[in-house]
DNA sequence: CTGACGAACTTTTTT
DNA sequence: AGTTCGTCAG
C-alpha cells in the first residue's frame, strides 16, 4: 500500500494530525496553515491504512463549496470516486437524516425545506393574523427571535412565559410559527438542525445506529459552530471521542449569527482525552504579513494563542494609502491594480475587501470606467430570484399541496383575479380550523358564500395544480420543469414585464430547465431516502441557493466583503475604508465582545494576501448621503510602523497615523492651499484644489474650475485667492 | 392591480 | 445617497 502521497507533502505538525490514532482531536489551524490540506489527508488516511470503509466516515462543512472542494480533493488523493462518504454541510447532513428518518423525527415525508426568505414571508405573514403591529414588530426581529431560540435549541413550549410583554409577544408568535411549520410540512433552516438533534435524542435506535456507522466524525471551520451543531455532533460521538475538529480561534467572525467560539473551549472539557495539534506555519503569505497579522491579533483576550510563521521571505513591507476622499481611494485601488496587471499580473489574483457590501459601488465604477473586467461576490443568487423562486413553488405545491408558503406566493402570480378578500377568508378558515389554505381553499368553496367569479378563479387556480400534477406524471425532471414554467402563465407575465428586466427573468426560468436537466440526483445522494427526483431537485435548490453568477471563467479582479474573503487567497489584496466607524463598524466599537470579532476579522483580511498587502482609509467619506471625517482605523495603529509603508499619489493631508510618528516625506502645502480648498482665479473664477506637485518655484497645482474645468497652474504665475 | 410617491432604513451571511 | 418597502390613489 502507497501511503507516501498522503503522508509526504506534510509538515510534522500536519503529519501528526493526520496520522494519529481515531480519538478526539483538535486542531488549532491558523490561517494559510493547510487545514483543508488536513482534513482531506486524515480522511484518506483513514480509509487507506487504518482500513475505514467510505461508508464510515462522515465529514461537515459550513458551506456546499467547502465540501465539494473537499470531496474533490480526497477523491484526486484516493483516485477512486468517494461518493459513499457523508461529505456535506450541516444542514444537507441533516436534511439527510430527516428524510431518511422523517417519521421518527415526526415530520410528513413530503415536508419541504423553507429558505430564510420563504420564512420571512411565513413570519410577516403570521403578524398579520395574529394582528401585530408590523411597525412595532419588525418581522426580521421576529424572525431572528425564533431562529435565535431554535438554534440554542429551545422550542415554544420550553419557554416559560414572563411579565414581559415583548417575551410574551414573541413567544406567541413562535407558538403561531411552530404551528403552522407543523401543519404545512415546512422546515426551516433552524429547524434542520434542531430536528436533526432532537431526532438522535430521542430515538436510541437511530442514535446508535449513526454512532455504530461512524468510526470518525470530522469537522471543518469547527469555531463557527453554533449550540445546536455541537450539541448534535455531541450525541453523535460521545460514546466513542471519535470527533476531529479544525478551526481557528482567531477566525472567529461569525459570532453575530450565533456561532460559538467557546465551543472549542467546551471541546477540551468534553473529550478529556483529547489531543490538540496547533498549525502555525503558513505557506501562504510573507513574513511582513504574518508579522503584522500577529500584533495585530495579539490585541485579543482571551485566545487559545497562536503564532504565524513562514519560511518564505519578509517580502515587501505594507502600503498604507490615506485617501482624500473615497473616490480617490477607489481612483489610488484601481491604478494600482492596473499597474499590476500591466506588469503582468492577472486580474483574478487581485482583491478588494471591504467591510460592508456597500462600498463595492465606487470600486465598481472606477473599473467600470477603466474597462478592467471586474467580479462582485454576494448578492443574489439564482435560487433566490424572484421568478425562480415562484416556479418552484408551483412545483412544490404539486409535490405537497399543503406547503402554504408556495400557496401564498403563486396563487395570484400571474395575477388571476384572486384578490385580497378570498386570501383573507382562506387565512381564517385554515388557522380557524389548523389546515392548510390549499384545504382552507376547498371549504371556502363548498360554502358557496363568495361572487361567481371569485369562486371561478380559484377553483381555476386548484385545478391547474391539479392538471400539471397529472401531466407531469411519468415525465422526466426537466420535463416537469419545463411543463410547469411553460404552463403557469409565469414565462407570459416577464414578456409582458419592461423590456430590458423580463427578458433576463424569462431567459433564467429556461435556465432553470436547464439545471434540472443537469441536475445530477444520483451522484448528489445515495437516495436511499426514496425520494422522489421532484423533491430531491427542490430540497436541492433550497439548501444550496446556486451562485449568483454563472461560472465566470474570464479573468476578473475580485471584490468581496470581508466575511465572503475567508478561506480564499490573493497575491495582491487591498484592504479599503480602514476607518474608524466603518471598520471596525460603528455598531461594535463600544462593546469589547464584537470589538474582538471586528479585530479577526480585520486579522482574516489581512491574512488572505500572498504577496502585496495595501490598507486604505479615506479622510473624507460620504457615508449615507452626508459627508463624514472619520479617523484611521484603529487596527492601522496596531500595525508596527516597521511593517508599514506610506504610498502617496499626490500630495496629500494625510493627518499622522500616530502622535509618535515621524513626520513622513509629504510635500508641503504652502500657505493655505489643500487638496479640497476652494479658490478663485482672475480668470478662471471659482474652484477646488485636486493635487499639488513639485515645490518651491516649481510647485504647481491642479484645480477643478467650475467654469473652465480642470487645469493645472503654477503656484508662482497664477494669483489664486483662498475661498 | 398597477404606478407613484414618501418614509425609513443603512454590518457582516450561509444554509 | 440610494434603495427598499408600504401605502395610497387611480
Amino acid at each position: 500500500m502507497d501511503v507516501t502521497s498522503i503522508i509526504e507533502p506534510l509538515n510534522d505538525a500536519q503529519r501528526q494530525a493526520v496520522t494519529a490514532p481515531s480519538q478526539a482531536m483538535l486542531v488549532l489551524a491558523g490561517a494559510g496553515s493547510g487545514k483543508t490540506r488536513v482534513l482531506v489527508h486524515r480522511i484518506a488516511w483513514q480509509i487507506q491504512v487504518e482500513g475505514v470503509s467510505a461508508h464510515g466516515i462522515l465529514a461537515v462543512t459550513f458551506t456546499n463549496k467547502a465540501a465539494k472542494e473537499m470531496r474533490s480533493r480526497i477523491e484526486d488523493l484516493l483516485k477512486v470516486s468517494a461518493h459513499t462518504l457523508w461529505i456535506g454541510t450541516f444542514h444537507g447532513i441533516a436534511h439527510r437524516l430527516l428524510r431518511r428518518h422523517a417519521k421518527q423525527a415526526k415530520l410528513p415525508e413530503t415536508f419541504q425545506v423553507m429558505d430564510s426568505g420563504d420564512q420571512l414571508r411565513v413570519v410577516k405573514r403570521l403578524l398579520n393574523t395574529l394582528d401585530f403591529d408590523d411597525s412595532k414588530w419588525p418581522p426580521r426581529e421576529v424572525q431572528w427571535y425564533i431562529n435565535a431560540q431554535k438554534d440554542e435549541g429551545i422550542r415554544a413550549r420550553h419557554i416559560i412565559e414572563t411579565a414581559d410583554i415583548y417575551q410574551r409577544q414573541m413567544l406567541r408568535v413562535y407558538r403561531a410559527y411552530e404551528d403552522l411549520c407543523e401543519r404545512s410540512g415546512l422546515v426551516d433552516f433552524a429547524e434542520l438542525l434542531l430536528r436533526a438533534h432532537e431526532l438522535l435524542r430521542d430515538n436510541p435506535d437511530v442514535l446508535d445506529f449513526y454512532q455504530q456507522r461512524f468510526r470518525q466524525v470530522h469537522v471543518d471551520e469547527f469555531q463557527d459552530t453554533n449550540t445546536i451543531q455541537y450539541a448534535w455532533l455531541r450525541l453523535l460521538t460521545d460514546a466513542k471521542d471519535n470527533l476531529f475538529v479544525v478551526g481557528d480561534d482567531d477566525q472567529s467572525i461569525y459570532g453575530w449569527r450565533g456561532a460559538k467560539v467557546e465551543n472549542i473551549y467546551s471541546f477540551q472539557k468534553h473529550y478529556p482525552n483529547h489531543q490538540v495539534i496547533k498549525l502555525e506555519q503558513n505557506y501562504r503569505s510573507t513574513g511582513t504579513i504574518l508579522k503584522a497579522a500577529n500584533k495585530i491579533i495579539a490585541n485579543n483576550a482571551g485566545r487559545m494563542g497562536k503564532e504565524l510563521w513562514t519560511e518564505a521571505g519578509e517580502g515587501d513591507l505594507i502600503s498604507l494609502y490615506a485617501a482624500f476622499n473615497e473616490q480617490d481611494e477607489a481612483y489610488f485601488v484601481v491604478e494600482r491594480i492596473r499597474a499590476w496587471i500591466n506588469e503582468g499580473g492577472l486580474r483574478s489574483d487581485a482583491a478588494i475587501l471591504y467591510r460592508s457590501n456597500a462600498q463595492s459601488r465606487q470600486f465598481e465604477e472606477k473599473l467600470m470606467a477603466t474597462a478592467t473586467p471586474y467580479r462582485v461576490y454576494g448578492g443574489l443568487r439564482f435560487f433566490d430570484r424572484a421568478e425562480i423562486k415562484n416556479a418552484l413553488a408551483y412545483l412544490r405545491l404539486m409535490s405537497n399541496r399543503h406547503d402554504d408558503a408556495s400557496f401564498e406566493r403563486v396563487i395570484n402570480t400571474p395575477t388571476r383575479g384572486i384578490g385580497a378578500k378570498t386570501l383573507d377568508d382562506m387565512r381564517c378558515i385554515a388557522r380557524d380550523q389548523s389546515i392548510s389554505l390549499w384545504a382552507a381553499a376547498i371549504v371556502l368553496i363548498n360554502q358557496r358564500t363568495m361572487t361567481a367569479r371569485a369562486t371561478n378563479a380559484l377553483i381555476g387556480f386548484l385545478e391547474l395544480i391539479k392538471q400539471l400534477d397529472k401531466q407531469a406524471e411519468g415525465l422526466e425532471l426537466y420535463e416537469k420543469v419545463k411543463l410547469v414554467v411553460e404552463k403557469c402563465g409565469l414565462v407570459e407575465l416577464y414578456q409582458k414585464e419592461k423590456m430590458d428586466k423580463g427578458e433576463e427573468k424569462v431567459e433564467n426560468l429556461e435556465e432553470l430547465v436547464n439545471a434540472a436537466r443537469l441536475f445530477d440526483f444520483s451522484a448528489d445522494q445515495e437516495n436511499e431516502e426514496n425520494l422522489s427526483e421532484l423533491d430531491m431537485f427542490l430540497a436541492h435548490a433550497a439548501l444550496e441557493a446556486g451562485d449568483s453568477q454563472a461560472d465566470d471563467y474570464e479573468d476578473c479582479v475580485q471584490l468581496m466583503t470581508l466575511h465572503s474573503a475567508k478561506g480564499l487567497e490573493f497575491k495582491l489584496v487591498f484592504l479599503v475604508g480602514m476607518e474608524e466607524g466603518l471598520f471596525p463598524s460603528q455598531q461594535s466599537v463600544d462593546d469589547a465582545g464584537r470589538l474582538e470579532e471586528e479585530r479577526r476579522l480585520c486579522y482574516v483580511g489581512m491574512t488572505r494576501a500572498m504577496q502585496q498587502l495595501y490598507l486604505t482609509y479615506a479622510e473624507s467619506r460620504r457615508l449615507y448621503g452626508r459627508e463624514s471625517y472619520p479617523r484611521p482605523s484603529r487596527f492601522l495603529r496596531e500595525i508596527p510602523n516597521e511593517f508599514i509603508q506610506e504610498v502617496r499619489m499626490r500630495a496629500s493631508i494625510s493627518r499622522p497615523l500616530t502622535a509618535t510618528k515621524p513626520k513622513t516625506t509629504s510635500l508641503p502645502t504652502t500657505g493655505s492651499y489643500r487638496l479640497g480648498q476652494r479658490v478663485s482665479h482672475a480668470k478662471f473664477g471659482e474652484g477646488v484644489v485636486l493635487q499639488m506637485e513639485g515645490s518651491g518655484a516649481q510647485e504647481s497645482v491642479q484645480i477643478n474650475f467650475k467654469q473652465a474645468g480642470v487645469k493645472w497652474l503654477m503656484l508662482a504665475y497664477a494669483k489664486l485667492d483662498v475661498l
